[in-house]
DNA sequence: CGTTGCTTTGACCGAATGGTCAAATCAAGC
DNA sequence: GCTTGATTTGACCATTCGGTCAAAGCAACG
């Protein structure tokens, strides 16, 4: 019963582009902002022939977001209780830094569901987000309690990373405008700045 | 030839409700998911009598628009070069953080205006926001080569600061979604945790 | 080459949207 | 209470939007 099994070659390539078309503009404009001529347009097909593929708009949005959270908390479920503390934290950063460089668009559609107040995916967010950052919270703090690392809220922090990395991608536009042209990749400084950020933070001090 | 001065009780009053409502709906929905009638009930005005007020739906956003970078940009402004430098950092956290807790409503209306890569103040961000913290930058670099600071990059510090302090304005149903009801406001802890974050980072080591 | 099923399109529809306008209502000073 | 100007409204308009549908085009296979 894979729902990919019947597709035709056609079929694949054009659900392909109309998706990519969908988290360009969705990604840019907002759910409502977005218009199927946009997308149909940017997918290089005709309005009707687009909803041939897809029976409406919503059920656009509705894919592009379905595999989104899951990948979204992939470098998070991937922090391991064994390894290194700093090192995982740090790992964690760098993986999430990685994402909003290769996948900008996906990271803003994100924020532009969270401001729109989360209407499609707060079930998820409540459910299993909280669920998977409680998991990881507890193993932060208990990383605090043994001093191996600096006592930190792991809330807070994991806020932080999220904060942090994705502003490269959300807020992409004024990072640019900013640095201005000769400065025109951010990315590496920046994972070098993370990195001292939270080394400095997590590195267990002289304890008093 | 002020503006406001031929202006009667009434429409003082209703100017204010329509850009209360504008605020609320345009920060949700973006410019182009807002619409007239949205706004036009959160003023508890009809659609026309809002357009006797304003021209037209533009002309709201961009008086909402118009103010909001210069009060944005003021906590950087007071970031004093006289002044001991990490308490002049970390005040600057604070104060942008205490922006976010209490004007919740424009940091996401500007977080729209850039997702959706800043067609109405794109030009102020490569002109005056560049050149203040182009100036402030420069500040901080001195500091740094003073050794009053530890040595980081001023503008990827700037940028995590406006991305963590904003977090929790712009992705407020997030946070509230995996703090739970029991840690409803976010802020003391966050406040809290965010100095911890930039001491660390800022305050000298054992030069080697 | 003809049939069958997949794909594409032009024409169309109802609803929503931004905006206009003339007429009605209201407030305030005389 | 009457007049004048500010305010409010209902009716209306053009455009855009999401979506439908029947018919046309096309590819593949016998």
């Amino acid at each position: 019963m894979d729902k990919t099994a019947t597709r035709t070659r056609i079929q694949t390539k054009n659900r392909q582009a109309i998706l990519d078309a969908g988290l360009a503009v969705f990604s840019q404009q907002g759910f409502r902002g977005a218009t199927l001529d946009q997308i149909a347009k940017a997918a290089g097909l005709s309005r009707p022939n687009l909803l041939y593929y897809f029976p409406s708009k919503e059920a656009i949005h509705v894919v592009l977001l379905a595999g989104l959270l899951d990948t979204w908390l992939d470098p998070l479920r991937a922090l391991d209780a064994g390894g290194n503390p700093v090192d995982e934290v740090l790992a964690y950063v760098r993986r999430k830094l990685e994402l909003s460089r290769d996948f900008p668009r996906e990271s803003r559609l994100f924020a532009n569901e969270i401001l729109q107040g989360a209407p499609r995916i707060g079930a998820a967010l409540s459910g299993e987000l909280k669920e998977l950052v409680d998991e990881k919270a507890a193993v932060i703090r208990g990383w605090a309690a043994a001093g191996q690392i600096a006592e930190v809220d792991p809330y807070h922090l994991i806020f932080s990373i999220w904060a942090m990395t994705q502003h490269y991608a959300d807020f992409d536009v004024q990072v640019h405008a900013v640095l201005g042209p000769e400065r025109a990749d951010p990315y590496p400084s920046a994972g070098a700045y993370l990195d001292t950020l939270f080394r400095s933070l997590l590195t267990p001090r002289n304890v008093t």
